[in-house]
RNA sequence: CGGGGAGUGGCGCAGUCUGGUAGCGCACCUGCUUUGGGAGCAGGGGGUCGGAGGUUCGAAUCCUCUCUCCCCGACCA
């Protein structure tokens, strides 16, 4: 929407860079990849290594400001970590060898070792450790919103499995175990919000949780017919409106309650997921059985860096104490792509009012027709005094491409101005996922879409 | 990393087996005609055939090496 006066901005489209493709590049195998060729949203620069142009972006940091925007009502504070970072540091945490060929290592002029960061838990700790003192500064949730490399032996999916994606991660210091817990409920809940505003059914699956045991690992999964995991849930997941239901950050017991009605159902991937118990736990007529995409994953891991890196804050009775941690990702680059997996057609993509790049794509269909360019002209600069973003083609190409284009670019509002509706002084609006589908006046039109597509 | 496949103009492809001056569709440029679902006609521009070496009078085509990309699997946000 329009909330946003940094994203926000109307465009014509001959002035705009938005270079559509009419065929399918033949490296693009899923929807999501084909359709964000097409649809001129990035180019591929190496394997899972992409170059963001206009569109593409634009969507990239709607989901970017959606999830800073929860991270921040959580309590959560933003920080910047480099992308390249000192070995140094993942030698002392005994991550270095670990890690193995996914990271990727690099050394500068003067020869000394440094890699491109696949995740931060190492530098957070260990700037943590050099600043905080007492338990009396926990708790504290610090994240980040950055580039990040992983160099896969095989990248695929496009965007959804890059080597090089855009990750938000927090990590969350607490000086016990009921603080630690308070800290991934509130992660937990937050991911419910941030997946929901932006149109998406994310359900929380029980994960691999490593040596620490415990439950205490959510993946977050997207419905999409095309994701890559098989996904087994009770109904009543689904139907939870998170949106509706008043979070408050600042109660503890409301939160778990919250997180217990999530985890008491049954909600499984493939690799957890037990015939058996879903045919007991879930009776017949609730039972869902589909495919989805993880999009994010809390986790809790205890003292496993704030030990060997030296995190420990003074307790009460003036002990040093290692502190609780836990790490919460959330993959922003790839959500783009999981989106796209989740509402497309044949035709292109749909996108959710909330990530959708313009709120509504105005089409001209006879640019240069003295009726019509009079028309789309008001019509453009009345909505975009309104707030709206307006992707607005006024190029000289017939109607059929300017359809097509609209189609695949899949604005959730478009309005179609052409000489013969104004001459019974109709315009026809629609909604891409064809829900409406309207002639009507064109003041009419204005108005409703200022009424229902407004900020 | 195992198994398969592909690199020829911006995109999609033919040509390679059987060596002989690089082609088609779309896109692009110019003109005219068109104009409610990817227009028609005419004219035009653009390619070191992934790279390096070799064989040959002559290599997109044959040989050797190499780089890149894609798909299936294992792995992963």
């Amino acid at each position: 929407m329009a909330q946003n006066a940094l994203a926000a901005g109307s465009m014509r489209l001959s002035r705009y860079y938005l270079p559509t493709l009419k065929e399918t590049p033949k490296e693009a195998e899923i929807a999501s990849h084909r359709l964000m060729l097409r649809a001129g949203m990035m180019r591929q620069a190496a394997a899972g290594i992409y170059a963001w142009l206009p569109l593409g972006l634009r969507v990239l940091r709607k989901v970017e400001a959606i999830v800073r925007d929860e991270q921040d009502r959580a309590g959560c504070q933003e920080m910047l970590m480099p992308t390249i970072q000192p070995a140094e540091l993942w030698q002392r945490s005994g991550r270095y060898d670990a890690y193995g060929p996914e990271m990727l290592r690099i050394s500068d002029r003067h020869e000394r070792e440094l890699l491109y960061g696949p995740t931060n838990e190492d530098m957070l700790t260990d700037i943590f450790a050099n600043t905080v003192r007492s338990y009396r500064d926990l708790p504290k949730l610090l994240y980040h919103i950055q580039w990040k490399f992983r160099d896969e032996v095989r990248p695929r999916f496009g965007v959804m499995r890059g080597r090089e994606f855009l990750m938000k991660d927090c990590y969350s210091f607490d000086l016990d175990f009921e603080g630690a817990k308070r800290s991934y409920d509130r992660m937990f809940v937050c991911y419910l919000r941030t997946f929901a505003r932006m149109g998406l059914k994310a359900i929380p699956m029980e994960a691999e949780t490593g040596p620490i045991g415990g439950n205490l690992s959510h993946e977050f999964i997207i419905l999409a017919d095309t994701g890559e995991t098989e996904v087994f849930c009770d109904r009543g997941v689904l139907d939870f409106d998170v949106l509706g239901s008043d979070i408050d950050y600042g109660d503890d017991d409301g939160i778990a309650a919250t997180i217990g009605s999530f985890t008491s159902l049954y909600a499984r991937t493939e690799d957890k997921h037990e015939a058996a118990a879903f045919e007991s736990e879930v009776p017949a007529d609730r039972r869902y059985q589909g495919r989805g995409i993880e999009v994010g994953q809390v986790f809790y891991f205890g003292k496993k860096y704030s030990e060997p890196m030296g995190a420990e804050v003074a307790g009460p009775d003036g002990q040093p104490i290692a502190v609780e941690m836990g790490s919460y990702g959330i993959g922003v680059s790839r959500l783009v792509g999981a989106i796209i997996e989740a509402s497309h057609d044949e035709d292109g993509i749909i996108w959710p009012d909330p990530v959708a790049p313009f709120d509504v794509q105005l089409i001209n269909l006879r640019a240069g027709d003295d009726d019509c360019d009079a028309a789309c002209d008001g019509i453009y600069a009345r909505l975009r005094e309104a707030g709206l973003d307006v992707l607005y083609d006024d190029r000289d190409e017939r109607p059929g491409v300017k359809f097509a284009d609209a189609d695949l670019v899949g604005l959730p509002w478009r309005l179609v101005i052409g000489p013969r509706g104004l001459k019974a002084g109709k315009v026809e609006l629609k909604r891409r996922d064809k829900s409406i589908e309207d002639e009507v006046p064109l003041d009419q039109a204005v108005a409703r879409l200022i009424e229902t597509a407004g900020g």
